[in-house]
DNA sequence: CGGTTATATATCTATTGTCGCATATATGTA
DNA sequence: TACATATATGCGACAATAGATATATAACCG
């Protein structure tokens, strides 16, 4: 699964947003979405196949950490874009952050 | 339709890239793309509305282009992930753009 | 070994997304 | 007005996705 069609789904991106604090053993990312724990570990997978996070075992835990590959990919995709646009987006961007 | 979902789909990812290179009627997308008059239209109407491309009409023609706005908002998802990781991240988009 | 905890996989179901074909709408032109 | 061109919309079929429950695997601990 490509990293785009990785982050259509808000779980995964979810997930993501709270990875982005620091590695977290699987448990912790269960607590916090509202799906079951199955449903949280067939999304990781996804994200691992996607690139966008990796994993490493610890006794019986499994943490997980950001991968940088997949948001490379994205990055590569958007770069050219971003190069068009360049002035304009960032004008955007500065406003989207301070109406949240 | 929000940016992430819009892009999943890698026909409607084609459009944008082919938009990237200007302003384009509706018929100039459909001879490029392998799927049919009305798929194309339809994939148009979910990338305006998830603010990636704007349209405007000339006599019987539609012409799109690149929306700055829904590419803002992958920018301002991503943006925190770049600040975190940025020196992988360069590294790893130099890589991948030298692979194409 | 037996029980418990942490995570993954299997199976099923409901929903959603994409496609093609047919058709509608709107504009251009004779 | 009649016909052609450009684009959009409606509909049915089919595949893919996400969700839950049940179960399997693996590590830990007594």
């Amino acid at each position: 699964m490509s990293p785009f069609e990785a982050l259509a789904e808000p779980n995964r991106r979810r997930i993501l947003d709270v990875l982005r604090g620091g590695e977290r053993p699987a448990g912790d990312l269960v607590e916090v979405l509202t799906i079951s724990q199955p449903g949280v570990s067939k999304h990781l997978k996804l994200l691992r196949e996607a690139g966008l996070v990796r994993m490493r075992a610890d006794g019986q835990r499994r943490l997980y950490s950001v991968a940088p590959q997949g948001l490379a990919e994205l990055e590569a995709w958007l770069a050219p874009y971003r190069r068009a646009w360049a002035d304009r987006l960032d004008a955007l961007e500065t406003h989207l952050e301070r109406e949240q």
